[in-house]
DNA sequence: AGGAGCATGTAACTAGTTACATGATTGT
DNA sequence: ACAATCATGTAACTAGTTACATGCTCCT
């Protein structure tokens, strides 16, 4: 169960209440790997139960207490063995891809603009990713070691909205007949139009 | 709750029992979307009880008897009402994206080692969604009206595969300096490539 | 004799979602 | 006065996974 480790990652970077953890499951973690605050308090009582993890209470000004936890030895050798242990390969799940093949049930006009929001999603992700990348790394040749893992997974994060606006153009292309969206970012083309 | 919605698309082609139905899950909408024999056992049942599908029982020879399970018309309206349903923003949800994350409790051989079978998987991948489209769509500028769903879902299929292959390229030269693997099929460099 | 394929499921469990609940402080 | 932020949860439910169960046929 990765939400277990994707918690582990977090507090290895830096000790949190479950609060703050849901808010970096809001942001910076939350952009490969979503978490509600339930399910993280639900797992945060699971592993300190499990040894993993272990809180202290933190009492506050004007605020309500907090309880921050920190890794356990334990956590920490259990974060060592997930990163050494071999990955399995992912089943990519999109409803996006049903309702593709769903496209005879559709009208056309409905698709087309349900396409062009989501197109419109992936580039602000993507300039969201790239203002990322420029204010934290201004310099991708000289990533420091321990941003190396933020910082690749920044750049899977671009390339995986850059490739699924590609995808869009494409599905656009097929549908309107190839004369639809400028298209600005990426170009889009392989080869493939369907022009009357 | 996109597995109904799967069924209802896989139905739609195709009236088909729970087996068969599972072996679609296996191949071809299995690329996009997994699901277990049990779990469509599971759905099936519940749909029927809702009236969304409905079955006749098969006597084989030389097999057990099956269940074909059809679209009734209230399937029918609910694929339509699905089809032309606004798609909400996708979530990726990494396991890889963690690990990255988790590199410093790792040693550089072992992440290293992970990540080229994990480029070569989607090289095979790759290839095989390759040999589909060759196959079944010999020349993509006319692809059947019936048949366009499928083929941008190939496309698809197709785009994720040479992302990740990007992907894992850009993250063995971070890891190993830059000279590591040859990468024939995809250039790697940073994200915007254009070949002839 | 053994395994793969066909065919259907149940039971127990884990993971995740949605709705509900409480209460203080700070800003508009 | 109302909404947002901080802070922690419970309860009910849905979706999905893993393990188990049965039995027939066809192939080697």
């Amino acid at each position: 169960m990765a939400l277990e480790h994707a918690i582990l990652v977090s507090l290895a970077e830096r000790s949190a209440s479950g609060y703050e953890l849901a808010r970096r499951f809001d942001a910076s973690i939350g952009n490969f790997w979503r978490a509600s605050h339930q399910q993280i308090y639900k797992v945060l009582g699971r592993m300190e139960a499990d040894g993993l993890v272990e809180s202290r209470l933190v009492a506050q000004d004007h605020r309500p207490d907090k309880k921050v936890y920190a890794l356990t030895e334990a956590g920490r050798d259990e974060l060592r063995r997930f990163a050494v242990s071999p990955t399995p390969p992912e089943v990519l799940r999109s409803e996006f891809a049903v309702k593709l093949r769903a496209l005879p049930f559709a009208d056309r006009e409905t698709t087309v603009a349900d396409v062009r929001r989501r197109r419109q999603q992936h580039v602000e992700k993507l300039s969201y990713y790239e203002e990322s990348a420029a204010r934290f790394y201004p310099d991708p040749s000289a990533v420091a070691d321990d941003e190396l893992g933020a910082w690749l997974v920044l750049r899977g994060g671009l390339l995986a909205e850059q490739g699924g606006i590609t995808w869009c153009d494409e599905i656009l292309a097929a549908l309107t007949g190839g004369n639809a969206t400028p298209a600005p970012r990426s170009p889009a083309r392989t080869g493939r139009r369907r022009s009357p």
